[in-house]
RNA sequence: GGAUCAUUAGCUCAACGGUAGAGCAGUUGCCUCUUAAGCAAUUGGUUCUGGGUUCGAAUCCCGGAUGAUCCA
């Protein structure tokens, strides 16, 4: 049954085709293609081949039309690495495949043999002596030269999103580049990198409301991880001195540019050494991953330039929001001074209930937003840092910092909380505002706080949000442009018709 | 959660409340030529969805869906 709409009607004009060509004895999709250069090797080899000039090399190239001239004469053929042209010339086809290249479309995959020349317009092209057809492609794709725009249809239909729109393609080879990056230079550091479980009993590690699952042998309700750390502490302790993990986080909450439901992050950790150390670290590693995906220190982010050479900046959390606001909120040593602080910079509260948390309030809302260069912000407050180590030299602060760039955090790290005692007072306080109904406070898990009792060394450990990351190094405004498939909430049941 | 905007042919977009249109794609020819190839002809619409106002709605009003941006 087939709908009277444009769309169906140009499909089953490439249905015809297919049933032709299967007349003709010919496989619409065969099973291999054996080529000899990918389009950009040729583009290389051939860069100084002057224009109407042929050599007699012969070569296999394969790839997705994209357009045709001159009824089949010349075809933009693109591989994943580029372009070539195919030059279908009627005096090197017999009659039967000229008539064959008639039943092609946009959009299909061929494959074709010829010899290397470059046109009189100077586009390097092969002549072609024979092709056969590798996929035959039933949907239309959008016309190339007003593109596919339309966000939602691109974020939905991504694969039609990537066989149009190169920069797609780019920023994705980008992110992968990026985590390659990390990846070389946590491993020529001795890291190991350690995969923990996604599904857990207990959700912690971080201030997040999980996903729920349910597994039906045990019976039991599982959660996806909203964070790797509590596992990856527990391999510290069993004595992998430097571990990480890059892997998919799960946090049900809501969707913006800079949020999606899932999400990639490097969790890092490293036995005997201190927050601070941690922060050169950090830099070293950032501004590798700039060099390597960039060739450049100096990012361009929607119309600001981020300079990634160390050192970054580093500055106090109530220093920072003195330098904003003008208040000095160290000096306010209680809740209610830096609650009436708050009220008086016009910072609205929701619910905080100690000091430390309506100084963080003011930073997030005041400050954090001001900070483009990568900047450090160092010395939390206790009370929202419940795995951190206390400052050794400010009680009710700890020593973490988090690196703000362009306006919001890129990462979190800190001197990690080894006292396994101090640990369980703390988790016992997130286990109270839990039970008082804090969706975001973090489970008692005792299993870890046991594993502190066999004796963490001193470690130092960040989470990086890789996406975010990524969102930076590819300028892009939304963090569903580095995703290659960003949740959607679903529209309609979309699927192909049913064959006739 | 709130505000604003968007949704029309496969794609990109038009259309004062008065016959739903263009370019590209598609189809049929011509042209062995090209670079968004060209020329001629031609097909194609539940205007996101459901109500309402009106003689008449793509257009105005209300609800819903999906998305974008901003705010919380």
């Amino acid at each position: 049954m087939s709908k009277d709409s444009e769309s169906s009607r140009l499909r089953d004009e490439r249905l015809k085709k297919l049933q032709t060509l299967r007349e003709q004895g010919i496989q619409p999709y065969p099973y291999k293609f054996e080529r000899t250069h990918q389009n950009k090797d040729l583009q290389e080899k051939y860069k100084d081949l002057a224009n109407e000039t042929e050599t007699q090399d012969v070569v296999k190239v394969c790839g997705r039309v994209m357009n045709e001239r001159n009824t089949w004469m010349f075809v933009d053929l693109y591989d994943d690495s580029g372009k070539i042209q195919l030059f279908c010339h009627k005096e090197n086809l017999d009659k039967d495949k000229l008539q064959t290249l008639k039943l092609f479309d946009k959009g299909d995959i061929i494959g074709a043999t010829g010899t290397i020349r470059r046109t009189k317009a100077g586009e390097l092209s092969v002549k072609v002596t024979d092709f056969e057809l590798l996929c035959k492609s039933l949907q239309p794709l959008p016309d190339s030269w007003s593109g596919f725009t339309d966000v939602e249809a691109r974020y939905r239909h991504r694969y039609v999103d990537l066989i149009i729109n190169p920069e797609v393609r780019d920023t994705l080879r980008k992110r992968s580049l990026a985590i390659r990056t990390i990846r070389n230079f946590l491993d020529s550091r001795g890291f190991l990198e350690i995969e923990t479980p996604t599904l857990q009993v207990e959700a912690g590690g971080a201030d997040a409301r999980p996903f729920v699952t349910h597994h039906n042998t045990l019976d039991l309700e599982l959660y996806l991880r909203i964070a790797t750390e509590l596992h990856l502490k527990r391999l510290v302790v069993g004595g992998f001195e430097r571990v990480y993990e890059i892997g998919r986080i799960f946090r049900n909450e809501g969707i913006s540019t800079r949020h999606n439901p899932e999400f990639t992050m490097l969790e890092m950790y490293c036995a005997y050494g201190d927050y601070k150390d941690l922060m050169d670290f950090t830099e070293e590693m950032l501004l590798q991953c700039a060099t390597s995906v960039c060739g450049t220190s100096d990012l361009v982010y929607q119309g600001q330039v981020l300079n990634f050479k160390q050192p970054f900046k580093r500055i106090r959390m109530v220093d920072a929001i003195k330098e904003v606001t003008g208040k000095d909120v160290e000096s306010m040593k209680t809740f209610d001074e830096v609650k009436a602080c708050a009220t008086e910079i016009g910072v609205r509260l929701d619910g905080e209930k100690t000091r430390g948390e309506v100084i963080n309030t003011i930073f997030e809302e005041k400050v954090e937003h001001t900070l483009i260069q990568p900047t450090f912000i160092i010395d939390y407050p206790v009370e929202i840092s419940p795995l951190t180590k206390a400052h050794r030299d400010r009680p009710g602060e700890v020593e973490r910092f988090e690196l703000m760039v362009a306006g919001r955090e890129l990462a979190n790290g800190y001197s990690e909380l080894t006292d396994p005692l101090d640990q369980r007072a703390r988790l016992e306080e997130q286990a109270r505002k839990k039970a008082a109904g804090d969706v975001e406070a973090m489970p008692l898990d005792l299993d870890f706080i046991l594993a502190m009792e066999y004796g963490m060394p001193p470690t130092m450990g960040i989470g990086i949000g890789i996406d975010r990351l990524v969102m930076l190094l590819t300028d892009s405004a939304s963090i569903r442009d580095v995703i290659a498939f960003p949740t959607m909430k679903p529209h309609k049941e979309e699927k192909p018709e049913q064959s006739v």
